[in-house]
DNA sequence: CGGAATCCAGATTGATACTG
DNA sequence: CAGTATCAATCTGGATTCCG
């Protein structure tokens, strides 16, 4: 998901350059996404034969397609991230409460 | 997500009923999955204490927001399902051929 | 009925080293 | 640079048994 939507805000990206964008992810995780993505058909894959190798990869009208689905989702998650924080916690009192009742 | 789904469409659900809904889950996951929809509040879990037990669960507004949010993405998946079949067996299919020249 | 507890095989992942 | 290969460690989920 995360790769779905840098590669929906930056277009076509280089390997390297798409895992900083993400953060916090390892080569090996970032290259098997990328290929599930592309066995799927929601990227593509440009190699292009240089020294050094340059791979870029951008998004199928697929693949945008499937960002804009998840709009609604991202928008979502901004809106109510504190609320399930919160909730979260909430949730640990009250059964840390109840546990140490019994 | 199949939870979610679930609930939002038959309201509120019994432990049971709610798996035979769903489908192939164990109940394992199955109170994995309302226990961590609990936490986040997104589900609520209310119990009866009777013999046999009864538990219904059934989601709380913001659970149902989140449904909503993620309408978009049935819609995709609906629509798209056989593309990315296709597209999976297509790259199965270039990828035998590609292995088989070296 | 609605779980909790235990056991366990298999999948996932991080770290590391190597390569064209 | 953009991977692949390998090993170890963790995590996951299924099956099973037991319980109030």
């Amino acid at each position: 998901m995360l790769a779905l939507e840098t590669l929906e805000e930056h277009g076509k990206l280089r390997f390297t350059r798409l895992g900083e964008l993400i953060g916090d992810v390892s080569q090996k995780m970032l290259t098997k996404t990328l290929r599930q993505m592309e066995a799927d058909g929601l990227v593509l894959r440009e190699v292009f034969p240089v020294v050094p190798p340059r791979v870029e990869y951008e998004l199928t009208p697929l693949g945008r397609s499937l960002g804009e689905a998840f709009c609604g989702v991202w928008t979502w998650a901004d809106e109510h991230r504190q609320t399930i924080l919160d909730a979260r916690t909430a949730f640990t009192a009250r059964k840390n409460a109840t546990d140490a009742m019994n």
